[in-house]
DNA sequence: GTGAAGGGCCAC
DNA sequence: AAACGTGGCCCTTCAC
């Protein structure tokens, strides 16, 4: 049996369209597959060539309220991105795909033709997402008006763990397996992660191909919207999607857009001497060691200290058989007297900062723009927070000296520019003192005290004024702990103490703040209940193994229970900051950008003569983008400088 | 050669 | 039995 559908249909618009079946049924067999043709909807996608037809199309589009688009491109960083062509659905079953010439001034002319649709703030575009597609027009100084509804967000706030592309997303809520890309551009055209080059070759595929592939997406991302429309009530979670994560879109647009300036200089001076450093160091190690051999390799080196050497007999091995030769394992034999394995700390560092950092960040440096773009994952982590990556700007080094260095080489853009850096204190600990409406821990905070001190003090049942460095550490410590479900073993670990003391301190803490030891307890009760647990948002993690009968699983999502709603408010709280703070920054036309986002901290390229406004107004909004319960008291610093550094 | 997995380590 | 949550990226090793 062959299904053939919407072939030769009458085409209401007179453009020159073609249509397509998708599921060509062969056998009976197939029939029972679960895919089928989306929405059971016959389809007809069309390709835009003639001046007219694109005319009739615009004027369509006009008339619409919600209008799914996509667009392709040659590349897959959008910043390095030129339109091959876009596409639109406004109706199930029905999309038209535009080329766009690889002559840029041309692509230009048929995207002015779209303006007035552009301006449009009435509109509501739908994409998978669409972050991608609003950064690609913005380079072609196009900026979208009206409002978004992105299927990758609705989808993470109904189900934040797990893949989310849209060919999934396709055969999981419409049953409809998409064309792949890999019939366009074959597969060897994917790897272009390391290379950042082309999107295998779009431009070069024929237009029947492309139009059927572009449109399809289009027409499925807006299907997708009426599925997830009602998922999002179900699950109630649109909160997360309408207040937080969607409109946090545009914002991270124009952040990635933006992007931060980099002293290459700087960088390629440091990389020079942290190579001299790390040659130094490794001549050290062979000299101690008393062979040569690749110590980038943890492999060869186990062997060296363990099998050679023999500085430890008991030396733990890893499951594939290999020696632990990670830090912890070195400080020990360090501890020990063995200076080598001081230097390999030493070296490790060394080569760490040069490789990952100093090497890499001048090779990500965009030549349009001489300034380095992240992009920010918005539906990646589980717990609500962003995500960044190429580069990862949220994890550059600060805590050595060292490695603190390189923020030196993250600058302002201009002389008449500083950076400024907002952050949060002590978010994730006020959340828990918020969330748990611990009487104690919600007191100290509004006493502004010392928060690790005013732990100390209760844990260790003397005067704040009597607390020393050492009962504070603990306490820091155990506070961190709190927030990531540790227990007596790892706090243990962590300070280097014997169990027992960890026993007692963690003891006497649950006993001080028997707040903190109910919500422990509450949340998990709440999680074994209802499979999951939520932010003050109401954004979910989903905890299926919470019930489980193996102690190794059930114990991770345990932990998970706990520091998810914790971690998670946190991130709902900055987001909303953002947006607020963004539409403050646009809305008194300041020239200065948001342009970096760290967890708990805001990065500004700040034009000088707005800082004295500007520092208020983001303290302002941080503060008070997320009123937390029990009154506890939500306080942001600021500082500002010459680089991040100093800016920190 | 490519890509996945492992070990390791940077941040909050 | 494991023992601290969320990420990204570098280098090596190993299978294909």
């Amino acid at each position: 049996m062959r299904l053939r559908l919407g072939l030769g249909l009458g085409l209401g618009l007179g453009l020159r369209l073609r249509t397509k079946t998708k599921t060509e049924v062969e056998t009976e067999e197939e029939v029972l597959l679960p895919f089928r043709k989306i929405g059971d909807v016959e389809h007809h996608y069309s390709a835009v060539i003639t001046q007219s037809d694109l005319e009739k199309l615009i004027h369509k589009l006009s008339k619409a309220e919600e209008i799914s688009f996509d667009t392709e491109t040659t590349n897959i960083d959008a910043n390095l991105a030129e339109l091959v062509g876009m596409s639109f659905c406004i109706k199930a079953g029905e999309a038209f795909y535009v080329p766009c010439p690889a002559n840029q001034q041309e692509t230009r002319k048929i995207l002015e033709q779209f303006e007035s649709l552009f301006i449009d703030e009435s509109k509501i575009w739908i994409g998978q997402n669409i972050k991608y597609d609003l950064l690609v027009l913005k380079w072609y100084g196009i900026e979208l008006k009206g409002k978004l509804f992105d299927t990758m967000l609705a989808h993470y706030a109904i189900e934040p763990e797990g893949k989310r592309n849209m060919d999934l997303l396709s055969e999981k809520y419409l049953r409809y397996e998409p064309i792949h890309i890999d019939e366009l551009i074959g597969k060897k055209a994917r790897q272009t992660k390391s290379t950042g080059e082309s999107q295998g070759n779009m431009r070069d595929v024929e237009l029947e191909k492309i139009t059927d592939y572009a449109a399809e997406d289009a027409d499925i991302t807006f299907q997708l919207k009426e599925t997830f429309t009602s998922l999002l009530k179900k699950e109630k979670v649109e909160k997360v999607f309408n207040v937080i994560d969607n409109p946090l879109v545009k914002v991270l647009t124009d952040m990635e857009f933006e992007g931060i300036r980099i002293d290459e200089g700087f960088l390629k001076n440091y990389s020079v001497e942290l190579e001299k450093e790390a040659a130094i160091s490794e001549k050290k190690v062979f000299e101690l060691a008393g062979v040569h051999f690749n110590l980038a390799s943890p492999k060869q080196l186990g062997e060296v200290l363990f099998d050679k050497l023999k500085l430890d007999t008991n030396a733990k091995k890893t499951k594939t058989g290999q020696y632990q030769t990670g830090e912890e394992v070195l400080l020990k034999l360090a501890a020990k007297g063995h200076s080598i394995a001081e230097e390999i700390i030493n070296f490790r560092e060394l080569t760490k900062l040069k490789s990952t950092y100093v090497d890499s960040l001048p090779l990500l440096i965009n030549p349009k723009t001489g300034r380095v773009h992240t992009k920010y994952g918005q539906a990646v982590a589980v717990t609500g927070r962003l995500a960044s990556n190429n580069p990862n700007l949220q994890n550059i080094p600060v805590r050595t000296d060292r490695g603190k260095e390189i923020r030196k080489a993250f600058i302002p853009r201009d002389k008449n520019h500083v950076l400024l850096s907002a952050d949060y204190s002590q978010i994730e600990l006020r959340i828990v003192a918020a969330i748990s409406g611990d009487k104690n821990m919600c007191e100290a905070f509004k006493a502004g005290m010392d928060i690790h001190a005013a732990t100390a003090a209760k844990v260790f049942g003397v005067d704040i004024n009597e607390v020393t460095k050492e009962m504070r550490y603990k306490s820091k410590s155990v506070n961190f702990g709190i927030i990531y479900g540790q227990g007596a073993f790892g706090l243990a670990d962590n300070l280097g103490i014997s169990r027992t003391e960890a026993k007692e301190i963690i003891d006497s803490y649950k006993k001080e703040f028997p707040g903190i030891q109910n919500y422990m307890n509450n949340t998990i009760n709440f999680a074994r209940e209802h499979g999951f647990v939520e932010t003050l948002m109401g954004r979910k993690r989903w905890l299926k193994d919470i019930n489980s009968a193996n102690f190794t699983v059930r114990g991770f999502a345990e932990r998970n229970a706990i520091n998810s709603p914790i971690q998670g408010t946190a991130a709902d709280m900055i987001k909303l900051s953002m947006q607020k703070v963004h539409a403050a920054i646009k809305k008194e036309k300041m020239k200065s950008k948001m342009i970096l986002q760290v967890h708990d901290e805001l990065v500004f390229d700040a034009a000088r003569d707005e800082v004295h406004e500007l520092k208020p107004l983001i303290l302002e909004y941080m503060e008070k983008a997320l009123p937390l319960p029990s009154d506890v008291p939500v306080i942001a610093d600021c500082g500002q400088g010459e680089n991040w550094l100093e800016a920190h």
